[in-house]
DNA sequence: GACCAGATGTACT
DNA sequence: GTACATCTGGTCT
């Protein structure tokens, strides 16, 4: 990767501002690749790189929480303002974190599915009893709970320098680094279900997987 | 790689 | 009240 990371360095970085999540979610979703997500926590900073997110397009998306126009208690914040963090609880075990983008009113995420560590990397492998490679931190869950991230985070301004938020530190990624496809667990949605709206970069072997 | 149990919040009847 | 969920970890092949 790029030059190492550090505590300070990371801390300097502007986080990414609510303008960036405000276009379309699909071009948010391919954007957000590459890019950090940082997490205060009792242990200390850490800083991951997102590999991989799904886009949710909202209302005409059987696959997403607010397909047809669905509101509740748990997806409000997906109808708000966009650049905050939509975490949902599910499977009575884990954690899924999703970042809201467009216009308030335009229902809309791109969720979090799999980073690799970039800094603080003992804090979350131990967040993850112990587990290393794709173990650590591939899958909604496992990203979760890696990070520390539950309902008390949802909502969470991803614009400012607070528990959780997310910064561009200037990698770019090629094109062809990239992997575009259907979503996963997504099976029951419909014509929805093979809508190509997965994106997925593999940082260390570029040629290699889905 | 395929299969399956696990534990509970959420949505809907 | 009840069906099912944007999954994960363990087991077996």
């Amino acid at each position: 990767m790029s030059k190492p990371l550090s505590r300070r360095a990371l801390l300097r970085l502007a986080p990414l501002e609510r303008r960036f999540y405000q276009r379309d979610t699909t071009e948010v979703a391919r954007a957000l690749l590459g890019t950090l997500l940082l997490r205060e926590l009792p242990e200390g900073l850490v800083a991951v790189r997102l590999v991989e997110v799904e886009a949710y397009l909202g209302v005409g998306d059987r696959a997403c929480h607010t397909f047809a126009g669905r509101r509740t208690p748990r997806t409000e914040v997906m109808w708000g303002e966009a650049g905050r963090l939509y975490v949902y609880f599910t499977y009575g075990m884990h954690h899924c974190a999703n970042v809201v983008t467009r216009d308030a009113g335009v229902p809309e995420a791109v969720l979090l599915r799999g980073a690799v560590p970039g800094f603080g990397r003992e804090a979350v492998v131990a967040r993850r009893h112990g587990r290393e490679g794709r173990a650590l931190l591939d899958g909604p869950g496992r990203l979760c709970q890696g990070l520390g991230l539950d309902r008390a985070d949802n909502g969470a301004d991803l614009t400012s320098r607070g528990g959780v938020w997310l910064a561009d530190d200037g990698l770019r990624l090629p094109d062809q680094w990239v992997r575009r496809g259907p979503r996963v667990g997504v099976a029951s949605a419909g014509e929805a279900a093979a809508w190509p709206l997965r994106f997925r970069v593999e940082l260390d072997a570029p040629a290699a997987g889905t």
